[in-house]
DNA sequence: TATTTATTTGAACGATCGTTAAAAATAGTG
DNA sequence: CACTATTTTTAACGATCGTTCAAATAAATA
């Protein structure tokens, strides 16, 4: 799997200027079709159609699709984990944080990009609704957002000393597929709801949500 | 879309017991490979071998692979909403039921058929998961489990008078999401827990979980 | 500028996909 | 049994898929 790298070329020359920018042109076309229609669904026929660039140029930036994939979730998976853990050290600076808190600095950077990062976030939100849901991504998930999540898990635990840590781990995992639903289920809720729903108070909602629910498994 | 059923045959024999017999066997080959690999992950072909039948038997039985998907959707919700509709009319019987009652009566048929209803059942979890977060499917969640879940959101309501249908609406989905979480990211809750996870307690977990979400999200 | 490296282009490979059509076989009816 | 409808078998179609390779071009270095 990983033998990708063993057998990488060394380069001499750094990538030109030109080179980069087909480069994130592809990328990012991979990232709207992958969030889009999943990692099967999507093809890289069409990610060069809308990427603007021919076929084999994909295969040359990108790799083999897997490797394509794995390079597109984690091109924007440290800036969301650095914000994300960079707010909970910023909280714990200013003394003992609470769980909505935590929570706050879980999912607000998630949320925020989603909702105002432009259209490649919102497709990076999606994808990452993906990698979530299946195993099959599991190692994705080890090395890009377990880190984050296990700090995340380890600061609930700390308010809660004698809590089992698999109910822990259930609380989290269970708000964020809360929040993961707000980018995949959002029609859901429109329609259940025979209106549509503004970003903002379902936020506020979440949390509300996700807060008690997360006191309430603990306690 | 539905124009199938406008150029359906009308038959004039009733299918015989083998006929049947290997319609259930691709069904049954279907719903494993649509609830593993998704709808573009799966292959008629794998289906075919998966239920020892030929190739076209497949076409035969299920029509094209998007009447296939609906159809193996389908096939197991009527009975999925029946009970959970069932147990809710009991509970409004014995007097009004509390948000406890009302969640449990929604998601324990759910996860007890995942549980212990078999391997097909446990497919049929993965698979409605995967109708829930792609809105590509939006008409078979319409057809299939919209139904229920309005009747549930009504019955929310009643207990909570003045609040927001967005939000009841907001707050059942993310209840839903939870709860597929647990066929769909077991995985994930073990790996930040450090170990495994047993169905039993994680139901308690789940709906203690949710029950103090939705009062919190709709006081 | 000459030479080397990086990138792009163009074309094709073999494999697999969903779908269809026409025989062959089976089951049900009179 | 004869006849019809249903189901199974067999084979193939055209399309699209991911991947690869060699030639052509562009860029960078000496």
């Amino acid at each position: 799997m990983n033998a990708v790298r063993t057998q990488e070329k060394r380069r001499q020359r750094a990538p030109s200027k030109r080179s980069l920018e087909t480069r994130t042109r592809v990328l990012d076309a991979a990232e709207k079709l992958f969030a889009e229609h999943g990692f099967d669904g999507a093809s890289l026929r069409d990610m060069a159609k809308l990427a603007g660039v021919h076929l084999a140029q994909v295969n040359f930036h990108g790799g083999a699709k897997e490797e394509l994939f794995f390079t597109v979730v984690a091109r924007r998976a440290g800036e969301l984990s650095q914000l994300r853990l960079e707010t909970l050290e910023d909280l714990k600076a200013r003394g003992r944080p609470t769980v909505r808190n935590i929570l706050e600095a879980f999912i607000h950077p998630y949320l925020d990009r989603a909702a105002h990062g432009g259209p490649q976030w919102l497709a990076y939100a999606r994808l990452i609704a993906h990698v979530s849901t299946d195993i099959r991504w599991r190692h994705i998930s080890e090395a890009c957002f377990d880190p984050a999540a296990t700090a995340f898990a380890g600061e609930i635990a700390v308010l809660y000393p004698g809590s089992d840590h698999r109910k822990i781990a259930a609380a989290l995992v269970f708000s964020v597929s809360a929040m993961l639903s707000l980018t995949t289920a959002r029609w859901r809720i429109d329609a259940l709801a025979g209106s549509q729903s503004d970003d903002i108070s379902m936020e506020d909602c979440l949390l509300d949500y996700c807060e008690a629910g997360i006191r309430a498994a603990l306690s």
